[in-house]
DNA sequence: ACATAAATCCTGACAGTGTCAACGTGTCAA
DNA sequence: TTGACACGTTGACACTGTCAGGATTTATGT
């Protein structure tokens, strides 16, 4: 149950910053965000209630880290595959990039969802919106790649287009995440390949016809 | 500040119920979900702290009720241009259902997120899960007629089409919501025309080239 | 080596929270 | 009129985040 036990007599934990990390994840895993109590953190980690301060300045800078963490991960998501294909592959780069994002929503869901709960973060911190940035920007320079390479210049309809990729992949992710309350249509409609799902998506990356 | 004073020398109140649904929106509002308290609800409707419960249960009892009454909501917004339509005109039909969406999304920021956030709420509740199917609903039979009307009969593409239109909508209209997070891009790439977007969107339900 | 600064962690207190039980108070029907 | 019941109040409980002040360990500079 316990994270990281603080070793036994010793005032200073050595790691308290990691280990408190570490039962921020356990706790959103098992009772989400909301029951997550930075003294319950404190216990976990072995450490009395009022250390935690001392490293992330209150819970809002808690999640804070915790979310940047994750924007690291969604990033490390999105290159396992990516990296591994040809620069001339530019669908495929494509297709990597929401297989990726895809993939951490599912693989890190209580993760996920607090990356994207604005209102518990502190929206000023450079390195959580710099993250935020790069994803962002690893999506529109893959449309942009195969836009070049598929010669069709930049038209007017791509910004929209742009928005549209976004919201599809991060839609389908949260959707996907947040499937208790969308278990609706018992055919399971819902539960599609995600593979099939981004297929479709891929076609307004194509020339028009 | 107050929401519906409790009638002066009143023991009863007469409309607490829908007094402190109004409160919960006000807060909500102001404070973020995060900022709701029962006690500050009953506060604003001039009724002592344990009063709540006789209406709601408990907490969770009471966004609950929020929510529902947001899908309600939501299900005006989409009707609004939906139902002027000629059946006959199935794609703007279509098309509406997404800009209903979007335009509920954005006329009630703080309500759309709570409806979304299935760890506060009661997913047993009745009320509630059927006001989402009915949401879900009113997509498909909308993609449906409109693949009917064009004759394209029942492909196997259209599972994985019903699921990204519904993560397109859904998702655009969260990323719209949260733009706090997601002002990346100072172009203002994600603040398009919601119009424009749809636009392409509605690729997905045309006939395959 | 030693003093001093800094980082780290602890303790105790404070106001605020959700929930519950026990208790008033009004309403309505038998 | 009498009782049942819905509605609202009150007080208590354990829990929370935050803060000030103190304890202890580590790092730094001389």
């Amino acid at each position: 149950m316990a994270v990281e036990q603080k070793a036994p007599n010793r005032y200073h934990h050595g790691d308290l910053r990691r280990a408190l990390l570490a039962a921020v994840d356990e706790i959103v895993q098992e009772l989400g965000v909301e029951g997550l109590s930075l003294r319950e953190c404190a216990r976990r980690a072995g450490v009395s209630h009022g250390a935690p301060a001392h490293h992330f300045g209150d819970k809002r800078g808690m999640l804070t880290e915790y979310a940047t963490d994750g924007f690291e991960k969604l990033l490390g998501s999105i290159s396992v595959e990516f990296d591994k294909l040809d620069p001339a592959d530019t669908k495929g780069k494509l297709k990597a990039v929401g297989k990726g994002y895809v993939a951490f929503a599912l693989a890190h869901r209580a993760q996920f969802k607090v990356m994207f709960r604005s209102e518990l973060l502190d929206n000023e911190n450079e390195r959580l919106m710099e993250r935020g940035r790069q994803v962002f920007e690893i999506l529109t320079k893959s449309l942009a790649g195969h836009w070049a390479a598929t010669n069709q210049g930049w038209r007017k309809e791509n910004l929209a287009q742009i928005s549209l990729a976004w919201s599809a992949v991060h839609g389908f992710a949260v959707l996907a995440v947040e499937a208790d309350l969308l278990r609706m249509g018992e055919e399971g409609l819902l539960n599609p390949d995600p593979d099939a799902v981004l297929d479709q998506l891929m076609l307004i990356a194509e020339p028009p016809r």
